[in-house]
DNA sequence: GTCCCCAATGTTAGCGCTAACGACGGTCTC
DNA sequence: GAGACCGTCGTTAGCGCTAACATTGGGGAC
């Protein structure tokens, strides 16, 4: 349906440009403005294409600038506000717009411009709490700087998959990628690829050529870790995120330090990969220890099957054993005993990722760039001092 | 610096073609094929935009063209396997392709067809499990299905926000829209836009001339009602999502109409909003009328909330109250005690709207239609035959 | 052999916009 | 008061592709 009528509009658009120019000239304009007239008569390609007063297409700059009596150039500057054009005629054409409710085709200026007003995101990974909240804090800071977000997700990350990913956005034009996985990978693969548009990623490991944001994992970890240490614990034990993520990098970081600037022993980390299954298993091994007074945890999920594993083996909650998350999922408040973790405003984190972007695209020479946001400490029932 | 380089490549590009013709025709020419000497010579516009064998810019389809010694037409027609181009010269254009590593230019492409080859997403809530998982199923899905994802997501539905996000769309001119948003409202918002594209929409209730895509909310709040009246319990409560949840609202039906089949009380739902916090809110009531030897929880974020109730209040699950949730979060299997609960494979979801869409833009006139998936019952260790 | 037809190709004209330049009045300057 | 100069427009040429038409050069039918 649709096709047909387009197919109708270009042809009585044709026959229009073809008989116009040979009997009007002869006439009296009718249309007081000879400026519109004049556009009207040239005639050429675009003008034509779009009719008169056709109520089904989307109206073009052609048809605001015969509206406003002006050729589509001024209308253009208008609309980018490009100085040259008079302010009676300014505002005449910004009536024109309102007036046929124009918007500009961002395809047409993506083509003419070799920039498409739209930005990538990658999200490679589980849809878990913190990635997708980012993202869509991301999408919303995108949106209200008026850019377009093409989104390339992964549910897994693949070298292959991921560059295939970029370079799809590429294709499109985006002006910017921005990743956002915890895998130390995905950095990698990206560095390695000259996307020839800047790249923004969610690193907290430093990472030399990238703008990136992040939260300041290590001192998230730190705050934690020296929680149990105010406490009064003095054999606290780590359960940490898979080895190819940063944060779980960072977070292990934070705890040593902390362990160590207090004198106390840093034990090797159970390791764990954020799944509640891993926490289960770690925290059975870590009771049938029988060392640790407290675990740092690597993240909420993980805790949550910490918790289970104590339950299960009825150690009591921080009676027997301290437990600190992170992430504060909105779950967490909610566990039995209810978690004290580490709380990272994911949604600011997407609004900073966009902030970066817009940076970067205003000055694409400056160099890479880190913003960084320290997290907070959510103290709730699950640590206490240790018995005795 | 980009923006020097493409000064640069345009002035050498003009001066190329400004040079390269005037000197050419005298000479034997070097290429052997005729076609591609007299395309070459030509001149018209885009022939000269882009350099013979420039190493910076992205090829074009002319610079395959030339490669191949034919005109750019027929790049196009074997880039779109049309008919009309023999064999050998197919064969000889794909060789081109490959060798020049081209790519087609999805904007021009969306130019001059006025199709975009991108799907526009709007996500609209909190970016829980469910949804996030759905759309990174759809994402991949499309991404497999050569179409783009353009995603305009919100935190909270509001329907100006939400207007405006399909008109952005719109413009991209994605080829149709899909909405992931368990509110009655934004399905309600979506049909009374005239967006000019295919709609589809996640939605679990009958929604007259969408397309839409779902699980069986209905059939799932059955079987696990039915788990429960199978365990001998007969006095069932249940904690329903919002209202304006049309989810919740099935499942409550659902719900009701087990209990009903099998002769039941049927009391009113305790009301939630989702989240952890309401279903413990949820719980203390429950417990307080202590009515309920069972209860059939809207999902499982809000079982928590309700296991978290009867843990402070000394009431054993399942031994005093059973508990079934709904969705099958990864963290379900984690709790205390590990929730007996409905799965819902968000993923596949995500993929059926894929489908769907191929399926609507395959054929536009098309009558709207619904695909649905049927939720299974996930038993665990928060459900016991009642007490006595 | 002549004509017709069709397969295989080439040519032309846009899609709706921006960028670069051209044109046209009027000031200002000396 | 004539040329330089500027503010204000208009015109032209693409961006890289597709759609529609024009143009070839054989192969059959007669």
């Amino acid at each position: 349906m649709r096709g047909a009528d387009a197919a109708g509009r270009a042809v009585e658009a044709r026959a229009r440009a073809v008989s116009g120019p040979g009997s009007e000239p002869a006439d009296t304009p009718v249309v007081p403005e000879s400026g519109a007239d004049a556009s009207a008569r040239a005639g050429d390609g675009p003008v034509g294409a779009s009719g008169a007063n056709d109520p089904v297409g989307v109206p073009t700059m052609f048809d605001v600038a015969r509206h406003a009596g002006v050729s589509h150039q001024t209308v253009s500057r208008v609309l980018n506000d490009l100085p040259g054009v008079a302010a009676a005629t300014r505002e005449r054409v910004r009536e024109s717009i309102a007036a046929l409710n124009y918007t500009p085709s961002p395809t047409a200026r993506a083509m003419a411009q070799r920039r498409s007003g739209s930005i990538g995101l990658i999200q490679a990974g589980r849809p878990d709490y913190g990635p997708s909240s980012a993202a869509l804090g991301f999408n919303e800071a995108a949106r209200e700087a008026g850019y377009a977000v093409s989104q390339a997700s992964m549910r897994t990350l693949d070298a292959d998959v991921l560059t295939q990913a970029v370079h799809r956005l590429v294709l499109q034009r985006v002006e910017a990628i921005v990743l956002i996985s915890g895998e130390r990978e995905g950095v990698d693969v990206l560095r390695g690829i000259d996307a020839g548009v800047p790249v923004v990623a969610v690193a907290s490991e430093p990472e030399p050529g990238l703008h990136r944001v992040s939260f300041d994992q290590s001192a998230g970890a730190r705050l934690a870790t020296e929680h149990l240490i105010g406490l009064g614990h003095r054999r606290i034990a780590h359960v940490a995120g898979p080895s190819d993520s940063m944060d779980a990098a960072e977070r292990r970081r934070g705890f040593a330090a902390a362990l160590e600037a207090h004198g106390l022993e840093v034990r090797e980390p159970v390791a764990g990969d954020w799944l509640a299954a891993s926490g289960h298993a770690a925290g059975r091994r870590l009771l049938d220890e029988g060392w640790a007074t407290a675990v740092f945890v690597g993240n909420d999920q993980m805790s949550l099957g910490l918790l289970h594993a104590c339950h299960d083996a009825g150690v009591a909650v921080p009676g027997e054993l301290s437990v600190v998350g992170f992430d504060d999922i909105p779950e967490a408040a909610f566990f039995t005993p209810p978690l004290t973790t580490v709380r990272q405003d994911f949604d600011s984190l997407g609004r900073d990722i966009m902030a970066t972007v817009a940076d970067v695209l205003r000055d694409e020479a400056a160099a890479p760039d880190h913003t960084s946001r320290v997290p907070e400490l959510v103290v709730r029932a699950s640590t206490a001092p240790p018995r005795g």
